[in-house]
RNA sequence: UGGGGCGUCGUCAAGCGGUAAGACAACGGGUUUUGGUCUCGUCAUCGGGGGUUCGAAUCCUCCCGCCCCAGCCA
């Protein structure tokens, strides 16, 4: 990666959060309940992850390393509808981009498939589950209500030895999809609907990402989640809040196979981040329909999308800890997200200067074929960086925004009259404006003060703006794409009316301009990173071609000036 | 109206009976060859009521609000 940023980079490793799960890991190991920790991160294949997945990540990873335990890399892949091998690679790749390390520990739930079933065998025999042969929508009917009990499934009390026999020949693909499910015997007046005889295998002929056609019966979420905690001696589940209700099963299952001393399950907020979907199956669509392009669109929250947006590992790290672990729902600012990468590429990037939308000066009193390289500092950050140097002469493109014909209150540019400096080089004074037919301005003249080489003179003239621009013989031209929040409104799945989420769609979200940039073309290879001097900070796209840079607009610099009229 | 959770600054988030950390955002000052960075400063009495206590955001109680749960999804 960028080689650039080695010496500087402060250890974050060495600050440890705390929070409501940390404090419950000290009390269990200060009890004895626990000696090691072990933690587990696992998704489903059936998506890309994205910043929200990125939290749980640094979280269980986290909590993993300050404890010098382990967290394994579990996919969570029992149902063959929606999962596929194109995720569990690029979740891998994502895990490692991030900066984590499962070691050995590479798990997949459908490797305990022979296990699970066994379990499940073991739990007929003790007569907590059975066969039931209910349609699904006579379970869905004796379900009951939120307020009224369920009734119990007429084939509840099957002797064991058929059920053990059905549940053979759900195994050996006697029956269709649907005719027959093992479900666990709970209590079908639970107050919790989910304990009321929940399903623990379904039939699915169906083949496997991983398994292909060896099985045709596949397990449930809570079978087969808390049995994977249990076989791989998890200590802490980790999960979101929506599994807080699951919890009561989770427990009744490990006790269902006398599992002792078994993993505890501990819910947490997921994250929401502002102007922006979360969901995998909001992102599938946005995918799905073109609204953006391709899981690595760098305006989604993907972490794809997110790199190829110029984000690095360590912006992503720092962002999971400051946002912290807690219960309640929550909605986190992006502002803050891009204080992080800003706060990280001020440190290490180098400047540049580019010119996103230019118009011509022309510096009449410097000589028509004259050109002078001056020395700018690759960052101010960081002496040590060094400086490079610049090529100027007498037609140059300077940043339109940086010119009003009428200079608005505390107007520190280009204007009528006004001086100003060119970064690195010459004190310039506008003489005149060159308008075409239209009226619009295509062309500024200026007069240079030779006096001012560097960009100060000796008088010590108060020059109060600094602007940059590039020499437009020396310029290379730069495709530059600019991205807003994708969305309109803070939060698109919660807004009046029941508007579709997609309606928010922000129609500015991604604007492609030509630039001009200092020649440095040699440097722009993907992943390059730099600031243009005044702008913000920018990635070469891995699109870029040596005949057709593209960059990518990682966040603007902070803009504290808001021009009155 | 069943069950499970949650309510501390605009946004996150500490606090665990002793008199409201920090971060982001915002606003104001200083420095500055990036109106960037840096720096200094301003910015809450804890959803509401009642109670316990010398003392409560922290304990009790009632109320209000928000989120999750009736997939053979995870």
């Amino acid at each position: 990666m960028d080689e650039k940023k080695i010496d500087e980079k402060s250890e974050e490793e060495a600050k440890n959060s705390s929070n409501f799960i940390i404090d419950i890991i000290d009390g269990d190991l200060e009890s004895g309940k626990r000696e090691s920790i072990v933690t587990r991160f696992p998704p489903e294949p059936n998506g890309y992850l994205h910043i929200g997945h990125a939290k749980s990540i640094c979280l269980n990873f986290g909590v993993a390393k300050q404890y010098g335990g382990r967290c394994h890399l579990r996919f969570d892949d029992t149902n063959p509808e929606k999962e596929d091998t194109e995720y569990t690679n690029s979740i891998q790749e994502d895990v490692k981009w991030l900066g984590f390390d499962w070691g050995d520990n590479l798990y997949y739930a459908s490797d305990y498939f022979e296990k699970l079933y066994q379990f499940a065998v073991q739990m007929i025999k003790e007569g907590t589950a059975f066969v039931c042969s209910l349609s699904g929508d006579e379970v869905k009917k004796n379900r009951g209500t939120a307020t009224g009990a369920g009734v119990e499934s007429p084939y509840r009390n099957r002797s064991v030895e058929e059920n053990l026999e059905l549940f053979s020949k759900m195994r050996n693909g006697e029956f269709k999809d649907g005719e027959q499910m093992l479900r666990a015997k709970i209590d079908m007046a639970h107050p919790s609907v989910l304990l009321r005889d929940p399903v623990l295998y379904r039939i699915k002929h169906m083949d496997h990402h991983r398994k292909g056609s060896e099985w045709c019966i596949y397990p449930m979420y809570d079978f087969a989640h808390g049995f994977s905690d249990a076989i791989e001696g998890i200590t802490h589940s980790l999960c979101t809040l929506e599994f807080e209700a699951h919890r009561p099963l989770y427990n009744w299952l490990l006790d269902a196979i006398h599992i002792e001393k078994g993993p505890q399950q501990i819910e947490f907020a997921r994250l929401n981040l502002s102007y922006t979907v979360m969901s995998k199956r909001k992102l599938m669509q946005l995918v799905d329909e073109n609204l953006v392009n391709g899981w690595d669109d760098p305006r989604l929250p993907t972490i794809s999308g997110l790199r190829r947006r110029g984000y690095t590992p360590e912006s992503i790290r720092d962002f999971a800890d400051r946002i912290g672990v807690a219960k309640r729902d929550s909605m986190v600012d992006i502002a803050l997200l891009e204080h992080c990468i800003r706060e990280d590429l001020n440190r290490w990037v180098p400047r540049r200067m580019g010119v996103l939308n230019p118009l011509k000066m022309v510096v009449t009193n410097y000589n028509d074929s004259e050109v002078e390289y001056f020395d700018a500092m690759n960052n101010p950050e960081k002496e040590s960086d060094g400086t490079r140097k610049v090529p100027f002469s007498k037609e140059l493109w300077i940043e339109r925004d940086d010119f009003r014909e009428v200079a608005p209150r505390k107007w520190r540019r280009l204007a009528p009259g006004k001086e100003v400096r060119l970064r690195s080089a010459y004190y310039v004074t506008l003489t005149d404006i060159i308008k075409d037919e239209t009226g619009e301005v295509v062309e500024i003249h200026c007069t240079y003060d030779p006096e001012s080489k560097g960009g100060w003179t000796e008088d010590e003239r108060k020059v109060r703006g600094t602007i940059h621009w590039v020499s437009v013989a020396h310029a290379a031209e730069v495709e530059v794409r600019l991205y807003e929040p994708l969305f309109t409104v803070e939060n698109p799945l919660n807004t009046e009316e029941d508007k579709d989420f997609k309606e928010y769609i922000n129609p500015e979200s991604l604007s492609v301009v030509q630039g001009f940039v200092e020649p440095l073309i040699a440097e722009f290879k993907p992943e390059q990173r730099f600031q243009f001097e005044r702008l913000g900070y920018f990635v070469v796209d891995k699109e870029s071609t040596p005949e057709k840079i593209v960059i990518n607009r990682v966040v603007s610099l902070k803009e504290r000036f808001k021009p009155k009229n």
